[in-house]
DNA sequence: TTATTGTGGATATTTGATATCCATAAGGAT
DNA sequence: ATCCTTATGGATATCAAATATCCACAATAA
């Protein structure tokens, strides 16, 4: 059980977004470039996040995507549910009902109890995906990563915007 | 990202498992007609927690599946890794490598910020598959499936093991 | 007008999940 | 001894999803 590789993009891609100035864009080529991955695939994943409405593509030259809201208002599991999809991880085809044992008439029971729990640790998962904010992401890499490369990037999304 | 259906399958046949009667074992045909799954692919996750030491196969008629380990001591991630595998569900690709204006002798750095966040939710979830175990899932069970439905299916294992 | 961009559809390729079948060895029953 | 049942593991087939590319189209700025 893996997420697609189309996440980690959309999730870089977001965080390089989170970071630009005012009215400026990235369009998909320049973003394909900065992360080093396919142009074409790339725009499946910012189409994804498009239609969500976590970023906002506008067309013609000088044209790209920005945000759509502020990055304090979009968590991970909204980039992550945006592109892979809001299906629980745990698909209870509730085979309960082959059992031999089981009464005929019994139709209106509670959720399986094994889909129970491996529904709550998918919540758990969804809670923690949710407490972290692009601008907590934003946050963390300004301490993390050095100022000299943090200058270039600017001046390199500064060339491209 | 969905779990395999081998999962649910496991589950179930170790909650069955979890109720079975000292010494008594049930085989894999058995299970597969209890849940309505087809038995030579069921097997194969049988197999799977039996390499992990969470069930133990014997040979020859009479044979089959019991737990190898107490039900208090099996805890629903156990199952879920032996089935699924322990790669974590976040893979970093480490596409900052490709960043155009990263130095090119970092080369020590921590992980990636975003796959740390990744992999907290991933911790997350896993951290709630471990509180639960199959005698929890018993106790659960019991209270909720009704009595009439417990001592069929007690009559049928009793039968076929 | 022209070049650039996002959007969406069609399609190919590769990988993994799902499923079946068979050979083998081992253990009970007769 | 013989036979039937069982787990084990390998080989293989089938199907769905992930990955990736290409193209037609409309919008937009220079």
């Amino acid at each position: 059980m893996q997420l697609r590789n189309q996440v980690e993009w959309a999730l870089h891609c977001c965080g390089l977004l989170a970071g630009l100035p005012e009215g400026r864009r990235l369009s998909t080529k320049s973003l394909a470039d900065f992360h080093g991955v396919p142009k074409e695939y790339l725009s499946k994943a910012l189409q994804a996040l498009s239609t969500a409405g976590i970023v906002e593509g506008s067309l013609g030259p000088a044209g790209g995507y920005r945000l759509a809201k502020p990055p304090s208002a979009v968590s991970f599991l909204d980039i992550v549910e945006a592109v892979e999809g809001r299906r629980r991880t745990f698909a209870c085809t509730e085979i309960r009902r082959n059992n031999p044992c089981r009464a005929t008439d019994t139709c209106d029971m509670a959720p399986c109890t094994i889909a129970r729990v491996m529904w709550e640790a998918d919540e758990a998962w969804r809670e923690r995906l949710r407490a972290t904010t692009l601008a907590d992401l934003a946050a963390m890499l300004g301490a993390e990563i050095p100022a000299e490369t943090l200058r270039k990037v600017a001046a390199w999304v500064g060339a491209r915007s």
